[in-house]
RNA sequence: CGGGGUGUGGCGCAGUCUGGUAGCGCACCUGCUUUGGGAGCAGGGGGUCGGAGGUUCAAAUCCUCUCGCCCCGACCA
């Protein structure tokens, strides 16, 4: 394969795009801003889907699945909710050739079209709460597009649920915090930061907004989840109204969360490297390539039928592919594989046979280990495992080094520009300070991290002591 | 929308200044030899040069208009 990676230390966007498109998780397609998500890319998104649908059910939400468009009229219900989407909404005008008599717009997220049918559902407490997931495509009409974190139309799930106390909501929006954050620790390997946005960053609409940020290989933060705390915003809008045990009528309190596909953009920014994609082994569809060698006849017959008898025997304790394409040499599969980013390469020739071993090769490092093959069996699952650990260890190692002191608001600047990272600094909550921040250095408030907010200092715009302790960086 | 760039087989490019009807690498197909880090040799298929108009005996090349795409900036999961 001629497919070179461009450098990442020559120019990381182009990095980034030859790595998605080389190793075919996705490519362009014909309608500009919009993407094929291709079967590697899907495989990764479906397994994805697969924890998190299975976490969402056992915390008690189901599934359902809502209209795609929404009458123009929802959006405006909620003021800061249609302030904060109008710019960005594709809108139906005509349907069966005819001029609709109201225009349906496309989904850029579901809240008001699940909270009208909320109100019709919700009568008594005894009906919260109630507790819905949907997965879904979303459109919203973005400026600049990168494959996987920033499209017109992407893929995501989108919890909503009403409950009768606002204790409850607030419980729920940091649940699914805890739950994104240990999906992104124990399956993406990528460390993340709780917090709750600013004022000017939270979701239009929302009371609260929480996240998850994570640091990113080339020093930019990307948020990777949200939960929002709706209090009664929405169920005021909508009338979403209950009786409550003592007979009184109150709205519900509402929550809504999400994460989308931009998470295997970051699986990709957090973890590749210049051969390509490095995937931990808990969402990698393939975990284990095993690339057999030979090069006589007889060689062959041998290798072929130990290599089958060890798909057979360890089929079952990993995702595992053999690779017996026969029109292309070994070292080309070593990089095909690399490049798709499969955490373990089992190489097994006569070499090894004669040894009754086959050698492993990490994709985090290249290192190799001979393993006899009675004992893979057992040891594949403790390696993958491994694997998953130091995918993660490197991750945390890289943003704990990327994370630094501001210092005052001239060294933090100079810093940023040349070495990028997360900053941590005091805030006085004006929003003022945190919009000249921006406008001077680009960087954002990313977030207030929920743990280590017990100490005071000078808000690093305008000096003045503040109790908030935020985290700074130029984002995604 | 402002600034910059670009458009030639599937991909990446040369050819454009100095017009003479298309070339290279990779990929693809066939055969033989190969196979422990992107195999070698031989043969072969595929484009009329983003589109339209013009100049000319003759246009990828010159002129006019037009469309697309990419990068940077203003919006965002």
């Amino acid at each position: 394969m001629s497919n070179v990676i461009t450098p990442r230390h020559e120019d990381p966007a182009r990095w980034y795009t030859d790595v998605v498109t080389r190793s075919e998780l996705a490519d362009y397609s014909p309608v500009k801003g919009c993407m094929v998500i291709r079967p590697l890319g899907y495989a990764l998104w479906e397994r994805i889907q697969g924890y998190l649908d299975a976490r969402f059910k056992e915390t008690g939400h189901q599934n359902a699945y809502f209209p795609l468009f929404i009458p123009e009229s929802f959006l405006h219900r909620e003021k800061a909710h249609v302030e904060g989407f109008s710019p960005e909404l594709a809108v139906v005008t005509i349907g069966g050739g005819k001029e609709l008599e109201e225009k349906l717009v496309v989904r850029p997220t579901s809240e008001t079209i699940i909270y009208s049918m909320f109100s019709k559902w919700i009568r008594s407490y005894r009906d919260l709460p109630l507790l819905l997931n949907q997965w879904s495509n979303v459109v919203r009409w973005e400026m600049r597009t990168r494959l996987f974190l920033r499209t017109t139309e992407f893929l995501w799930q989108e919890g909503h649920t009403a409950h009768a106390t606002e204790r409850e909501a607030e419980e729920e929006t940091l649940r699914i915090l805890g739950l994104y954050n240990d999906f992104a620790h124990t399956q993406m390997a990528i460390p993340v930061l709780k917090g709750l946005k600013s004022e000017q960053e939270k979701f239009a609409g929302a009371q609260k907004t929480y996240c998850i940020e994570a640091l990113m290989q080339d020093g930019k933060a990307l948020q990777a989840g949200t939960t929002h705390n709706l209090g009664q915003n929405f169920s005021k809008a909508f009338d979403v109204k209950f009786q409550n045990q003592e007979g009184g009528i109150e709205h519900v309190w509402q929550t809504s969360w999400g994460v989308s596909t931009r998470l295997v953009g970051a699986l990709v920014l957090a973890h590749g490297d210049d051969q390509g994609l490095i995937l931990p082994p808990a969402l990698a569809p393939i975990q284990v390539a095993v690339v057999p060698i030979w090069k006589s006849d007889e060689e062959r017959t041998n290798v072929k039928q130990s290599v089958e008898k060890l798909q057979a025997a360890l089929g079952t304790v990993a995702r595992i592919h053999i690779d017996l394409r026969d029109e292309v040499s070994p070292g080309f599969k070593f990089n095909e594989w690399e490049l798709k980013g499969v955490p373990l390469r089992l190489e097994v020739g006569p070499r090894d046979l004669a040894k009754g071993q086959a050698t492993a090769v990490s994709r985090l490092d290249r290192t190799k280990e001979a393993i006899s093959l009675e004992s893979l069996e057992s040891y594949l699952p403790e390696l993958l495992a491994r694997i998953q650990r130091s995918l993660y260890e490197r991750a945390l190692k890289f943003r704990s080094e990327n994370t630094r002191p501001a210092g005052t608001y001239a060294e933090f600047k100079e810093q940023l520009e040349s070495l990028g990272g997360f900053y941590e600094a005091f805030w006085c909550r004006n929003p003022q300070c945190e919009t000249k921040i921006k406008e001077e250095t680009k960087a954002t408030i990313r977030c207030i991290p929920l743990e280590g907010q017990d100490s005071e200092g000078a808000c690093l715009y305008c000096g003045s002591l503040s109790r908030t302790r935020v985290i700074l960086a130029r984002a995604y």
